[in-house]
DNA sequence: CTAATCTACGTTAGCGCTAACGAACGTCTG
DNA sequence: CAGACGTTCGTTAGCGCTAACGTAGATTAG
C-alpha cells in the first residue's frame, strides 16, 4: 500500500554502482565522474529517492539543523532578525529549529541542552546574557555559536549586534542637545530585558556626566507592550513628583502606549512633553506623528550574522564581534527646547 | 581536550546492565524495575549522558521534530498561532522546525519535501491551499498533518481553523444592518492570500444577495502592509468613480494605513466613511479610535490545533475538521447610518 | 505440584548513511 | 619504460540507538 521510500541501496542497485558512489554523487563531493554523477542523480530523481537526514546526521556526527533561540516573535525586532537569518541559512541548505524563551534564561538553557541532542550545525542565541551551563556546553561541544542583537567582549563564539549602551548614550546626547534636562525612562521589571538596561545605563551616563540629573526610572509590567507603556505612563503622570520634560521608553511599542496616554491626559506632544521610543518599528512610518526613536538595522543584522556564522562553520577566520551601528530618527515627538 | 559525549554504551557499562535496559529506562517505557530505572537515570545524569536524537530517530524510523510552515511571522496572526502551538508541542517533548513560505506555495512545497527527509513526527501547514505534490507526499508518507487557520472539506489529514467565507458574510451582514450600501474592499494581488479571497467572497455574497450592489475591489501591493493600505486607499480616493460609504480592508494592518490616509484627505471617520479591518490585532486595544473588525481567536486556534494533532499522533480518533468561530468587534470606525 | 503466565532483563540484527582506507587503472615525468 | 601520482571507484567498519525476539526466574492458576 504505502510505498516505502527508496534508500540509497535501491539507487545503488538500480544504477549498478556501490552505495558510496551514490552517496558521493548525491552530496556533490569529489570522486565521481561527471557522467556517472549525472546518471545517478537523474535515476535518484526518477525513483523518488531522498537521503534520510537522520541517517546522514548520525553517520556524519552532525546535522544540517541550526537551532535559533529568540525571546519572542511578538516583538518585531526578533521577527526581523529571524527573517534576516532565515533566507541565508535556507539557501545554504540548513533547517531552522526555533525556540522562544520568553526572556527566561533557564528556559533557554534547557532548550540548548535538548538542541544539542540533535548535534546541530550551529546555534544562534539572542543577546549575550546566558546561563553558565549554556556557555559551557556550547563551547565544550565546539558548536559554532552566534550571539545576535547585543555584543560583548567575550562571546561564546562569535557575536553580531548593537552596542546598546552606546545607543543609550546616542539617544541621551540627542535629547540633551535639544535641551531636555529632566528625562524619565519607562521600562519593565528589572532583569527581564538586559539590553534595555544597557541602554538605560547609556542614557544615565550622559545625564549624570553632563548635568548631574538622575534619570527617573519607572518599571512597569513584565512585558514591553502597549499596555505596559500606558500603565507606566499613568503611574508617572499621577505621581506627585515633578514632571519630566521627556519620557524615554524601552521600545516603540511602549512609547505608542505612552503617547496615547499623555494625549488622553491633555498633554500636547511635543510641546508639553517629549516622547522617545526605540527600534523604529514599521508602524512608525505610517503614524501621523512619527516617534523620535533609534533605527536598529535588524534585517541587516540578521543576514550579516548568518553570513558570519556560515563562514565560521566553514572554518574561516571571522571577527568574533561585529558591531552594527544604530542611527537616530528625529521624529515629531520631541522638539528643540533652547 | 574536548570530552566526548558519553553514549548509551558508557552508561550501560557503568550501570552494569545492557544498553537495552538503559534505553528503556531513559525512555520511561516498561520492562525495567523501578529500582534499576532510578539507578540508571541518576547515573546518566551524573555522567552527563543525553540520548543522541539522530540515532534514536534513525532506529525508530521517526523523529521528534514537528515541521511548521507559515507564510510570515511579520503578520501577528501567524506569530499568535505559532505561539499557541509552541507551548503544547514543547511540553510534549517535540522540537519545532520552522519555515516561512512568504505566501509562495512552491516554496512551501519544496520545504515539505526537505522536511520529510527528517521523518518528522508531524507537519503543520497554514491554510488549506497547497501544491498537489504536498498533499500527495504527506498522505503517502502517512505523516500526521495539521492544516491551520483555514478549513476545508477534504483536509490532507486534519484541519483546525476559521470559516473565512462565513467570516466575510458576518462582516457583510453587520455592515448591511448598519446601513452601509456601497462597500469597497482593499486587498492585495490576487492569489497571494487565499483566505482573504474567501472573506471577500463572503462579503460579496451578502451584498449581491441583499442589495444587488457589487463590492468594489481594489488590489494594492504584494504584501498586506500599512503602506499597502495607504496606497490602495489613495488610488480609491483619487479615482473619479463614486466614493464608497465604507472600506473593508484585508486586515487590520492595511486598515490602519487606510484610516490614516482617509484622515489626511480630510475625511472624518466614521462620519464620512466607514473603516473595517480584520483580525483585531493587539494594537487595536490602544488606538484612540478602535477599528471595527473581526476578532480571530488565534492563540486558541493554535493550542487547539496542537492538541488535536497530538491526539492524532497518539492514534486517537479526532475530528478531521474543527471550526473556531470569529466574533465581531464593533469599533468606532463605523456608525449606524439608518 | 506442574503448567501456564508474567516480569525483567539480555541478545540479535538492523535503521540508512558516511569516514577511512584500499585497489585498479590511466597519465605523466625524466 | 619504470616509478610516481591522480582519478574513480569499491570495501570495511562503524555512527548510537531501537524493534523484536529470547530466556531465566518469579508468580499464579488449577
Amino acid at each position: 500500500m504505502s510505498q516505502v521510500r527508496p534508500t540509497i541501496h535501491d539507487v545503488a542497485r538500480a544504477a549498478d554502482v556501490s552505495i558510496m558512489t551514490v552517496s558521493r554523487a548525491m552530496r556533490g563531493i569529489e570522486g565521481v565522474s561527471a557522467r556517472k554523477r549525472a546518471e545517478i542523480t537523474a535515476l535518484a530523481k526518477t525513483l523518488g529517492y531522498r537521503p534520510n537526514r537522520n541517517a546522514a546526521s548520525l553517520a556524519a556526527a552532525n546535522s544540517t539543523l541550526i537551532g535559533i533561540s529568540l525571546p519572542t516573535l511578538f516583538n518585531e525586532v526578533f521577527a526581523d532578525i529571524l527573517d534576516g537569518m532565515r533566507r541565508t541559512f535556507e539557501m545554504a541548505g540548513f533547517d531552522i529549529v526555533l525556540d522562544n524563551s520568553d526572556y527566561d534564561p533557564s528556559r533557554e538553557a534547557s532548550w540548548v541542552e535538548r538542541m544539542l541532542d540533535w548535534r546541530p550545525a550551529a546555534v544562534v542565541l539572542s543577546g549575550v546574557d546566558h546561563a553558565d551551563s549554556v556557555r559551557h556546553q556550547l563551547r565544550q561541544a565546539a558548536i559554532p555559536t552566534l550571539e545576535i542583537w547585543d555584543i560583548c567582549r567575550d562571546p561564546i563564539d562569535i557575536c553580531v549586534g548593537m552596542d546598546h549602551e552606546a545607543a543609550g548614550r546616542l539617544l541621551g546626547q540627542h535629547l540633551f542637545q535639544l535641551g531636555y534636562r529632566r528625562p524619565a525612562f519607562i521600562g519593565i521589571e528589572a532583569g527581564r530585558d538586559p539590553r534595555a538596561e544597557k541602554r538605560l545605563a547609556g542614557l544615565c551616563a550622559i545625564y549624570q556626566k553632563t548635568d548631574g540629573h538622575d534619570v527617573r526610572v519607572i518599571r512597569s509590567q513584565r512585558h514591553a507592550s502597549f499596555e505596559a507603556g500606558m500603565m507606566g505612563t499613568l503611574s508617572l503622570l499621577e505621581s506627585p513628583a515633578a514632571k519630566p520634560d521627556c519620557i524615554c521608553y524601552l521600545n516603540d511599542h511602549m512609547a505608542f502606549g505612552g503617547l496615547t496616554t499623555c494625549e488622553k491626559h491633555g498633554l500636547r506632544i511635543p510641546e508639553d512633553i517629549g516622547i522617545v521610543g526605540f527600534n523604529n518599528l514599521g508602524i512608525n512610518a505610517v503614524l501621523a506623528k512619527p516617534l523620535t526613536t533609534l533605527i536598529t538595522p535588524r534585517l541587516l543584522m540578521g543576514s550579516l550574522g548568518a553570513q558570519q556564522l556560515l563562514a565560521r562553520m566553514h572554518g574561516a577566520k571571522v571577527d568574533n564581534c561585529r558591531i552594527v551601528p544604530a542611527t537616530l530618527a528625529a521624529g515629531q515627538t520631541t522638539r528643540r527646547i533652547f
